[in-house]
DNA sequence: GGCATATAGTTGTTTATGCAACTACTCGAA
DNA sequence: TTCGAGTAGTTGCATAAACAACTATATGCC
């Protein structure tokens, strides 16, 4: 029963997520340091367009584990900001795909390198295995959960 | 250089938070089972009190690393719940501590049961070594960037 | 004492979130 | 073929978040 090895009493910064919640809001600062007018979340929407342009809202809302009124009023400021675009799919009327404008293609570069630095920033001091077992653990965690 | 042997292709999951996502709304969903009317949110601020009643305000900012806007307007909805009440404090008058009601107090036994149930589910297959280096990592991550 | 500076808390504004309820479209089975 | 179930997306509502600007109180230095 390893879970009964883990201290209750700590369990509390694992709720809050404090640490990603300080890594989201440095990468928001750097961000607006660098000029990009953008949120961290409209940035994480972006993220999954850059790699792979044309995802529909659900597809979205599965990469960034966000529910659906989420996404589409993410998209909507997208959208008003002229970064991305909908595009009904021809095969399924349903269906929006998004795609990203010229603009929105623009902001892959300046906005990555930020993001590795705050991660950098984030990482200090953080040997490379002890990085490795964390991202695991939070891999589980996610899937037990999600 | 340790971080240079991070995955840039993975900070993602990092960056957004999705397990601590995760866990939250798994904890909101049993507290709502559980009957507890809070968000978690709330729960977390409770958690502080029950641990320290009579905390500030500022003392709650940094216990939940939240701006002092995000925990005037929590402690409002609490008392509005009547599950805290402000009292000034008579040395500072600047200070409010922010003290439990007695169905404040109620809500501990009962909404820590189901988040150490939240938490069993979250670490399902996690051994307790790994957890361990995992609090450690977004520790120094935390007190990197906070 | 009195002023500059710092600290505690509140309010306004914008953005984001989750849930519930809704519309529009698709697809399979009677 | 059509009707019922499922899926994609939107809208309404309440809560929460960050930042900026504000008030009120405390403190330290002259």
């Amino acid at each position: 029963m390893p879970n009964n090895q883990f201290k209750k009493g700590e369990l509390y910064s694992f709720m809050t997520g404090k640490a990603s919640t300080a890594i989201a809001r440095r990468l928001q600062k750097n961000l607006k340091q660098g000029g990009a007018e953008i949120t961290v979340e409209q940035w994480s929407v972006l993220y999954h367009l850059w790699k792979n342009d044309g995802l529909s809202q659900q597809d979205l809302c599965n990469a960034t584990f966000r529910d659906k009124p989420s996404i589409t009023r993410l998209v909507d400021n997208l959208e008003k900001l002229k970064l991305v675009k909908r595009v009904a799919s021809k095969n399924d009327r349903r269906i929006n795909q998004v795609f990203l404008t010229e603009q929105g293609k623009k902001l892959e570069e300046e906005t990555m390198l930020l993001a590795n630095t705050t991660l950098n920033e984030a990482l200090i001091g953080v040997p490379a295995d002890k990085i490795d077992i964390c991202k695991e653990v939070l891999q589980i965690v996610y899937d037990n959960l999600k």
